[in-house]
DNA sequence: AATTTTCTTGTAAAGGATTACATTTGCCAT
DNA sequence: ATGGCAAATGTAATCCTTTACAAGAAAATT
């Protein structure tokens, strides 16, 4: 009484190598062998063999072959924030691959806190992962010297200052704002805004020098007065999409360093009756699957996440076989036209 | 050259207790106790003990712990797809409530996949994992049974049918959509329509007798013309509400199974050009992050995923100490009411 | 048929921690 | 001082595989 559901008494069975050695007639070793898949093992052995392990039910202890071996098949992956919906597609992607490869993701999130970061780092040490790939925007280099010193190889994700020393996964921002910025001078804008993120994170600030520089490279200039930082959330976006909708001429379009603004943008348009994209035309970076589901669908700069983990995970996989990391190349995103850009209104002047 | 990074080339310790043990001048037994907290060393020596841990930056080895004392402190998750922005608080809150435990979590998705989903079982079960939940609406009860047989605690999310074999943690659908239903009648809505989800899914059944009986608490029917089906996603939303939409007497208000079926609705009646919630009342179901970021801001019966989650946690505990699993608690979702619902527009007949 | 050579298979030693049990040490009471 | 007892520490078996090496069996060579 009081049981949620009926308990299926069934004694466990601690089924060993040994067992289904006795049983086929052989030694462990050939049981192993046979495994393992190794050479050497006659056809009508490893039947037997095969046999007695589907009979018995029998499935290899995983520490024992790791502790012996010193290699887990076991991959950490940490992120910055599973709740932010840019990190869903590249777990997946990682973990697809890692399957694919026989490999085990353990993985944790940060929640952007330096010290949950060295205690993820930590505890994947002590689980003897094989590798680690660091997909947050923070970092925290003790925790990676650590990882270095326990032989670890490690991954960064889009860490410009650290690519030095560690293998890195990069961003090329420049290509991706160009495109957005072509797209909206051939739709006739020319009072470009811009939504930026904290200057104090790396990316936020590359991003918005890369928009920079692709207004530089059609003669344009950003203006103080059509720049706003936000948060890199939706909040954040609203509000600075505010300060940019309340100055006396307000650009016609507005670039954001990431999509949960960009929605933050489109929450504040609505609220101030500016019809998206007819009065003003908004471009996200990032491409969230919400993206799409906006009304107006959003016009995005969409990062290849699943490129960023392919990539993050070959360069592991290198690292633990030649012992050292090869160059990747530079992940390019690129402009996805939906439903938040069109022409300019004629408004005052024409 | 060619290299993306310079290699530290450290040499990789491979410290082991016995090290610890020596430089502390006592046995390994005695380093054993000081890391475990055990009781009966004398302070001196554990105090000597830590400091040669810490000098050698000693990491006790996983896996010959796990191996000797057969529990790994590794819990499995298994949910249907990391991409439904369903799941990602529930492993988040999983995840947590596990790190506050020192347990590790290695977390797969089936992608709705049963081939897949057995997988993931037998992948944790090679594991030696202490324990498995399974998060998902499709289950395959041989992959369950295997685990049992291998003596690994599993626990279920809203599998009403296997409520009686396995640990399980239901939803009581009732109170969230009577809460719904009831919501609506006081804006003064009587023609009230439902999307449903794929009657083969036992939850989406029960979502929508639920639907039902509340409707029949008030004397009031289900519809056939204002009942569609779709496929839990945004498309298949859509293409519901485009079907309610063009009856001759459509409904004012719509509920539906799930969120991205409500955010498919919105888009129907934003196409359609009728707007919510002027001429329009929806109620989604779930509360995906994605739902207050809509325009409107979506109403919903929110379903407590971190509540979820921390039954199927406790659950396992129960499991891995007492043997028997206790029953829990249905969770029970309640409304959040947003902007998407309003009093019906007067419209032909007042 | 005897001797190599080549395949198969077996034996036993790691691998690094935990822990039952044995032993030593330290302390107290006498 | 000395015996007794509790507390502290040590010894060694154990968990389950993998794998170097040894040994045995089969095939090939002469």
């Amino acid at each position: 009484m009081g049981l949620g559901y009926t308990l299926v008494n069934q004694r466990v069975y601690h089924m060993d190598i040994l067992q289904v050695a006795k049983r086929a007639n052989v030694s462990t070793a050939t049981v192993s062998r046979v495994i393992n898949g190794l050479p050497g093992v006659r056809e009508k052995t490893s039947d037997r063999v095969r046999r007695a392990i589907a009979e018995l039910n029998y499935v290899p202890n995983t520490n024992a072959r790791s502790l012996r071996m010193g290699r887990t098949r076991l991959f950490g992956l940490i992120v910055s924030d599973i709740n932010n919906p840019f990190f869903p597609e590249l777990i997946d992607a990682f973990e697809s691959l890692a399957a694919a490869q026989g490999i085990e993701v353990i993985f944790t999130h940060t929640n952007y806190d330096p010290i949950r970061f060295h205690n993820c780092v930590r505890r994947m040490i002590e689980r003897n992962v094989d590798a680690i790939a660091v997909m947050t925007s923070e970092v925290e280099e003790e925790a990676l010297q650590q990882a270095t010193t326990a032989g670890v190889p490690i991954v960064l994700m889009n860490q410009r200052e650290l690519a030095g020393k560690y293998p890195n996964v990069l961003v090329d921002y420049s290509v991706g704002f160009r495109e957005a910025l072509v797209h909206l001078l051939a739709l006739g804008h020319s009072n470009i805004g811009f939504i930026a993120g904290p200057q104090t994170l790396d990316s936020a600030r590359r991003r918005k020098d890369a928009f920079k520089s692709a207004l530089k490279s059609h003669g344009l200039r950003m203006r103080a007065e059509w720049t706003a930082i936000g948060d890199m959330k939706v909040e954040g976006g609203r509000a600075a999409m505010d300060k940019l909708l309340s100055c006396n001429s307000s650009p016609t379009a507005v670039v954001t360093s990431n999509d949960l603004m960009a929605i933050g943008a489109l929450q504040a348009a609505h609220a101030a009756h500016v019809s998206v994209p007819k009065n003003l035309s908004i471009i996200g970076f990032d491409d969230l699957p919400v993206a799409s589901m906006m009304h107006p669908a959003l016009s995005t700069i969409r990062l290849p996440r699943n490129l960023v983990a392919a990539q993050a995970f070959a360069c592991l996989q290198q690292a633990i076989l030649g012992g050292e990391g090869a160059a990747v190349e530079p992940v390019q995103p690129h402009l996805v036209i939906r439903n938040s850009t069109a022409p300019p209104a004629n408004r005052k002047r024409r």
